[in-house]
DNA sequence: TGTTAACTGTTTAGATATGAACAATAGAGG
DNA sequence: CCTCTATTGTTCATATCTAAACAGTTAACA
């Protein structure tokens, strides 16, 4: 499918972007997520949610920017099952530095396809994704 | 990124698909080309470019694959450095197994999405394709 | 209240993936 | 022939990812 090795070259593109920074790709989604989506923190199953990744996969995410310093791991008040994860000031220091030169990369692309294509790209691929939504429902019910 | 976002659903559908026969998304795609595209056999580093990964990758998904009996590795007699990577009778089966429940899911998505929905498609990832790759070639030149 | 179900995070085992370094082989040019 | 370079596969360390099983906590509800 030419989605997957779009993707796959998209990815490749975002370790090159993201090389001299030294984070990785989703290093760099989690930081994106809690500066921007979550500045008070959340829980690790949101963040898992919100990149469509298991549970158990945000536990080693969190333990290595945990060990770089880059986000903070602590226990919620209200919900002892829980842990708020929290961008810290070095994190927010390591996304400005990977930031701009991540984006200049990815608006290189935008710039060589039309507005109506990236409209009618997005619309199809939402399409896409619902349609494997109901699939899945389908298979569950 | 929605087209990244996308192939993570569209991974987690195959998986789900390939799940009852046992073997995982890589498996299939390099078995799909080994009985398609290369019914004589292949070098690991024609799978590693057509699969857009690394070839040490390939090294441990051929190793996984031979070790359950469904592709063979031979040493070429041509060149010494290089493996013939070979479907097995056992890999063609599994992936006749396999096939029909992957494609039907697939096509069910096919479906709900017109042609012309389809061909704008693939035309638009073509061409990001093709940026992406202009990109890499100007940041190795 | 007590029981059952759902939720949250972790652990384990294993598959997939990269990049760097390495050995062996092959090819090109003198 | 000899040297330099490119190719091919492997190994190592590490990161990402899943599924399954588990423990602790919370919520629902009879």
């Amino acid at each position: 499918m030419a989605i997957m090795l779009t993707a796959r070259m998209l990815s490749g593109m975002g370790r090159d972007l993201l090389k001299e920074s030294g984070l990785t790709e989703a290093q760099f989604n989690i930081l994106m997520l809690l500066q921007y989506q979550f500045p008070e923190g959340t829980m690790q199953v949101e963040l898992s949610k919100r990149m469509l990744v298991n549970r158990a996969n945000v536990t080693g995410l969190v333990d290595r920017l945990v060990r770089d310093g880059l986000v903070s791991r602590t226990q919620k008040a209200d919900n002892r099952r829980a842990n708020n994860i929290c961008i810290t000031p070095d994190g927010s220091a390591a996304l400005a530095k990977a930031a701009p030169s991540y984006f200049e990369g990815v608006n290189k692309l935008s710039g060589g396809v039309t507005e109506a294509q990236q409209d009618q790209l997005i619309a199809t691929l939402l399409s896409i994704c619902s349609l494997i939504e109901k699939e899945q429902d389908g298979a569950a019910g």
